[in-house]
DNA sequence: ATTAAATAGTACTAGAATAGTCCTCAATTA
DNA sequence: TAATTGAGGACTATTCTAGTACTATTTAAT
């Protein structure tokens, strides 16, 4: 189903709840009232996110988590490996050890195109972003979209 | 990790060496054989890629599979979507079911245009374009890759 | 100093999804 | 009719995910 997992989409909904208010310090329970998310939950992925510099922790009381950088320079391709690691669809992608095949396959370097595409994709899109509403018919949706792969074989 | 399956990378080696050797049927133990993927494997997965459309089947002696189409009008989408199920990162982006946020969730709508986005990608490469070799050092690669989600809102 | 509030880190459990195998039935060819 | 090959489904084992719990550490308030 080439799906995120619970916890990144998780991660998503929390993070745009931070990046909508970002002045002060969210504690981690306040989090979980607000998003519906259960605490251990919550808890959890908030210390990834901190592990990944995404986030920024203060201990103690009065302490909590806030956005370690400005909405804008947070990427969507950064939230998702910090929970899933690195972007890879393929196993080869990340080390070729444990593919039989990797001698003499040629669709190697095809699926790392691909990858490259979908990174990039990915990194494009910002925490500012998510909050945003999103245009309603976006116009000519169909054609913005540049066909990205197939271009350097054609 | 964002990763497929093993079961739709094995489909895609499959593929491709069907792809390479159009011009006759092929048993799934010499697929087997050639791939060096298990018979059971195979077996299932040429199955699904046959309920998919993406195979045709000919059963009895002298029986075997062949691509339905020619390898340009095989999508790398189609395969995957046959194997994993619709291409959806979220939960949301299929059924609103299940998602507790889904009332008052403003990133729904950039998720599915995030999906939207790498759908298209994956819809451009087809299979004749993986058993390409890759060029080496394509040209301006980064160039060539447009800002595709981000263009909407910017 | 003491206590309370909050995160850090890690270990564990239960459940779900995936990968892989096997068996029986149907169709085709020789 | 016998041999070959796919169809379909059931089943098992393993891995991954989600979720929980517990203890230690840090900071602030009293
Ligand atoms: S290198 Fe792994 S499938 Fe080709
Ligand atoms: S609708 Fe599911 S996270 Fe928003």
């Amino acid at each position: 189903m080439l799906r995120l997992s619970k916890l990144t989409d998780y991660a998503t909904v929390i993070l745009s709840f931070m990046a909508r208010d970002n002045t002060h310090v969210h504690a981690a329970m306040e989090i979980a009232a607000i998003t519906g998310i259960a605490l251990p939950t919550v808890s959890k992925i908030l210390k990834v996110l901190v592990n990944a510099k995404v986030l920024i922790s203060t201990r103690g009381a009065k302490g909590g988590y806030a956005l370690a950088r400005a909405p804008e320079k947070i990427t969507v391709a950064e939230v998702i490996s910090a929970l899933e690691g690195p972007i890879a669809l393929t196993e080869c992608s990340i080390s070729l050890q444990g593919c039989e095949q990797a001698a003499g396959c040629e669709i190697r370097g095809n699926w790392s195109l691909i990858n490259q595409t979908i990174h990039n994709a990915l990194e494009s899109v910002t925490l500012a972003d998510m909050i945003r509403p999103v245009r309603s018919q976006a116009p000519a949706w169909e054609k913005e979209i540049l066909i990205p792969v197939a271009s350097l074989y054609r």
